[in-house]
DNA sequence: CCGGTTTAGGCAACCGGTTTACCGGTGACC
DNA sequence: GGTCACCGGTAAACCGGTTGCCTAAACCGG
């Protein structure tokens, strides 16, 4: 039981290979009489010819494939990202490997066996890993490739939403709900991501005159995040409220407010910047900001597929605006708690 | 500045293609002097030569990838778990691609695109999309494959748990907490992993005299548990005691408990099958038994990698002991409560 | 010194496509 | 009647490896 060839194709409808690959991924520049094209088109259906990439992939340049490379597999804000992506990528006649990408030796692994190893025509990079080595990288292997919900100095194409106005929004919807002294837990110290939330959220409570928020640095996980909001609330009990700046971490943060003794929302008010459906099934349910994830990955992969049809590199921030999504976890400071 | 080829690292040691492939792959059919090995493998050194995957996975049968294929990306779980095959694939030379099949219309063309398209060697199946059309699919394509955590009847090879002592282990946890009426969360009816712990968890029931559990099936999502959790809860007020099939679901259960005016786990104790560090940071933290997920995965990838070397395949039936992890979310029934 | 066996390595076919260059006929035009 | 421009294709090289088969030289015993 063989795998059914061009060759098989081509002689069944009694042309050449050269003509039957012509037909089938209709060159214009071939002219062939109608029934011909008819009977190649006919052979190839009943032989249910299904052309093998690898092979086409050693012929021209390109594979057909691109990866995505995202720091946890384990976080679902990743899976969920990843699943538009493919339909992009789909879309665009593509199809999406998915790896992860961690600080740890491996990850290096995994970037070599696909890029180098010259199995995927392009990268998406939503990786967590300081750019500089990832840039070093790129820059000894070359290859296509677009940052998405980064904005890295030097890559070729960098898709970002406006984290500006989302922190501004994060702290809009707190000042208005009266709170005044805040806090921020942040991403890890280094990941680019992380920091423009953190600037923004901070340059928002100064133009407003608050006092400026603490900060506490984690990484992206519940464990993260619990480990830096105990630390937020034991050095500064006197925060009303706090910005998480990803949802897993804000699972975290819930878990040490209780620690603390704080009831959220009572005594304390959180609001995440991500959504996902599990936001709205925690307790209480969380306040959050919405990423445009599916444009977000879609726009990553229109670019990246137009930099491989030839287009320029463009980079391009997503002009969504900001989704805050109010649950029971913010709520107006209690009037006995105001200063 | 082009790709280093097999050619070049020839010329430069001043040998053929040939003798070169076979040094670097060190053929032992071949004789060769020691300093001429020596050239060849300087000169690979020195030009950076990285074989080219594509174009070997012509020569020879076998891509030297693998793909692993989820029900969804964005359960942590799985994500899990691909993380674990990843690296036990690495460990056996292999690259494993990452791949969702949900039940939509797309499913299928991520099987086309990655089997038909002859860019893998084999199959890791952990979908949870039913047996018999992957099998059709299978049947129509065969590749090697082996399922992970199912047990398929007419499949090439299985890895599973002993869901039996799983199962019944939440029972006896229960039961030993003084529970008797208990209710049970499943997964998506038909799905072959979900009944694998409803049949041995009612059966463990049935053995020991108490009254059936009533059960609620749901999708493994946070939404799907909420669902089932709230009809449970409202069809069956008098169980004090649920055990669900998924983490996933069992944060729905918990948020249909607190709209049921349920307080867990003085009210209603809860636990679920699959654990991950969230479940330590939910309210309350959610008692779990632990599947050997890491295990799992890497029987998964060490049976298909030998099937790969011409070994027959086998299944193989985990004997790691189920683990309890006893958190916050189960107590002993309450003396007022009891019948 | 000669024939046979090793040793050390080369030639060329092949995997399954794509693409460049070319070719035999036919009709139109001068 | 000769030439030129299509039309409708084909033969063969090529992509970057792997591998079966072959051979020139060295070596070896007789």
């Amino acid at each position: 039981m063989r795998r059914v060839r061009l060759e098989d194709v081509a002689r069944a409808a009694g042309v050449s290979k050269a003509t039957a690959s012509r037909v089938l991924n209709d060159d214009p520049s071939l002219s062939v009489r109608a029934d011909t094209r008819a009977r190649i088109h006919a052979a190839a259906e009943r032989l249910e010819y299904r052309p093998h990439p690898v092979a086409r992939a050693l012929a021209v340049p390109g594979t057909g494939a691109l990866a995505m490379l995202v720091p946890e597999l384990s976080n679902p804000a990743y899976g969920e990202m990843i699943r538009f992506a493919y339909r992009a990528a789909r879309a665009r006649g593509y199809v999406l490997l998915a790896a992860e990408d961690t600080e740890e030796q491996e990850a290096d692994e995994a970037f070599t066996a696909l890029v180098e190893g010259g199995r995927i025509d392009g990268l998406l990079i939503a990786s967590a890993r300081p750019a500089n080595r990832l840039l070093e990288a790129l820059r000894r292997h070359p290859v296509p490739h677009v940052f998405v919900n980064r904005s890295v100095e030097g890559a070729l194409a960098n898709v970002t939403v406006d984290v500006e106005s989302a922190a501004r929004l994060a702290f809009t919807h707190l000042a208005q709900l009266g709170h005044v002294r805040l806090g921020h837990v942040a991403g890890p110290r280094g990941v680019q991501s992380t920091e423009g939330r953190e600037r923004a959220f901070l340059a928002a409570a100064t133009a407003a005159g608050v006092p400026l928020p603490p900060v506490a640095h984690g990484p992206f996980t519940p464990a993260g995040g619990a480990a830096a909001g105990e630390r937020l609330l034991r050095e500064h009990p006197d925060v009303t409220a706090v910005f998480v700046s990803s949802l897993a971490q804000a699972i975290g943060v819930l878990h040490a407010a209780r620690g603390a003794a704080r009831v959220v929302p009572e005594t304390l008010s959180v609001i995440a910047y991500d959504d996902l459906p599990i936001a709205h099934f925690l307790d209480p349910p969380l306040t959050t900001i919405a990423l445009p994830i599916g444009p977000l990955a879609a726009e990553g992969v229109e670019i990246l597929a137009d930099m491989l049809a030839g287009a320029p590199p463009r980079s391009s921030v997503l002009d969504a605006e900001p989704d805050l999504r109010v649950r029971a976890s913010t709520v107006s400071l209690q009037r006995e708690e105001r200063t």
